[in-house]
DNA sequence: TCATGTATGCTGTCATACAATATGCGAATG
DNA sequence: CATTCGCATATTGTATGACAGCATACATGA
């Protein structure tokens, strides 16, 4: 063993940084849905932490644009509307076929080695039909290309995209058909990323994104809810 | 007048935004450098605000990018290395050409006619010499284009890759022959948005925003600096 | 019924306090 | 004289309590 195997880098936890984590997911698993308000003290409490740190916490979220501040200093979570989903998506399509395109002239066979585990834990989770690990999934497979792109730059702005989607991305993957249709966009993706083929990874990514944007925007039409 | 002239919208200004805006203004200017430890208690004094206001607006900041945590908890203003840069300009160079495809297809006259306002401006200032004064009409030609392209997400996150460089575009316009080839660059922008010349623009946007990368990219091999 | 006053709730801000940790300085030691 | 140890100091992370300014909801009175 090594002396630099000795070194403790995983810092202690910010306490905001775990308000943060909680809050995010939260907020992504519909818990708190769009246009929640959020009450500091309600936070405190459910959190367990002072205000100190769920505003900090919060004005971390605000800045990520998750959340966002009413005309009466309210704070609630961000709505997304139609219009947003549909730029958000395609603004990925724009920022994630550039990374897979520099995935694969980058040529690391790290990165691909485990891209292909991913798209084998995702297949296992598919065939479970666990949607929330599915999403939780998808989200790393997602972040894996973008930082395969080799660009902090890159992968920092697309993951911020990918954020604000979350929510809307558990109810892209509960049509009944997208499960199997996204495994088969997901196969095409790798297929084409190990075989080192820029340009169908870029065309896969693509319709990939554009078939999700589709599902999501299918869902605001039909208001759903039979509550 | 009217009723609606009453109308009171300026929030009062929350100190913390307040804090915000002016560390962003010293780190833009330079006045904070790459680099630059930030201790909260300094920085209290310096803008005569409480710890809680300033602690807030770090995060802030931190989110944005703009300055970073180190190993021993200490703050200091985000390093962006050469490479770094080189991603921002190609990220940019990729949003912002989607952005004025946008903003041409939008056809909105308001919108292209303060263009010309400000192309006008800009003009005036690069006669001046005054550098300060064009790297911030600049990034207000940047952010308008932006904002035309009719999407909020568009411009939340092409904004953000502006305030990153905000310190090396001063850098940028330093350089001799730079201002005149950028004047005549923006110029070909505004000609071609006027024109509804959607392919024109997007080359146009392209071409500025690449050269402007190079030369930044120039200042980070030559080190400067007979101080 | 309507208008006014009052209680209450929430956010924004500040001041303090304290633990944990890092830093720097000086003293003790070989 | 060089090293090491230990202590004072600096800085951040977190918690608490306080209070003003608004906004809302409620009650009261004409």
């Amino acid at each position: 063993m090594d002396v630099k195997d000795l070194r403790i880098d995983a810092n202690p936890t910010l306490v905001r940084e775990h308000a943060l984590a909680k809050l995010r997911a939260a907020i992504a698993s519909g818990l708190y849905p769009p246009g929640k308000r959020l009450v500091e003290r309600e936070l405190c409490e459910a959190l367990g932490v002072s205000r100190t740190s769920v505003r900090e916490a919060l004005r971390q979220l605000q800045a990520e644009g998750l959340i966002e501040a009413g005309p009466r200093r309210n704070i609630s979570v961000a709505h997304v509307s139609a219009q947003d989903a549909r730029d958000i998506y395609d603004l990925r399509a724009l920022i994630e076929t550039d990374a897979v395109r520099r995935l694969v002239e980058n040529d690391d066979c790290e990165v691909i080695k485990s891209l292909q585990g991913m798209a084998k834990t995702i297949r296992k989770i598919v065939r479970k039909g666990d949607i929330p690990a599915l999403a939780e999934q998808a989200a790393a497979l997602y972040e894996t290309i973008l930082e395969g792109s080799g660009s902090r730059i890159i992968a920092e702005t697309g993951k911020q995209l990918l954020k604000r989607v979350s929510y809307l991305r558990l109810a892209s993957m509960s049509a009944p058909q997208r499960l199997d249709d996204g495994m088969a966009e997901w196969d095409a993706i790798i297929d084409a990323i190990v075989a080192r083929d820029a340009k169908a990874a870029m065309s896969a990514v693509r319709s990939h994104i554009v078939n999700s944007r589709d599902t999501i925007l299918a869902t605001f039409e039909a208001p759903t809810k039979a509550e």
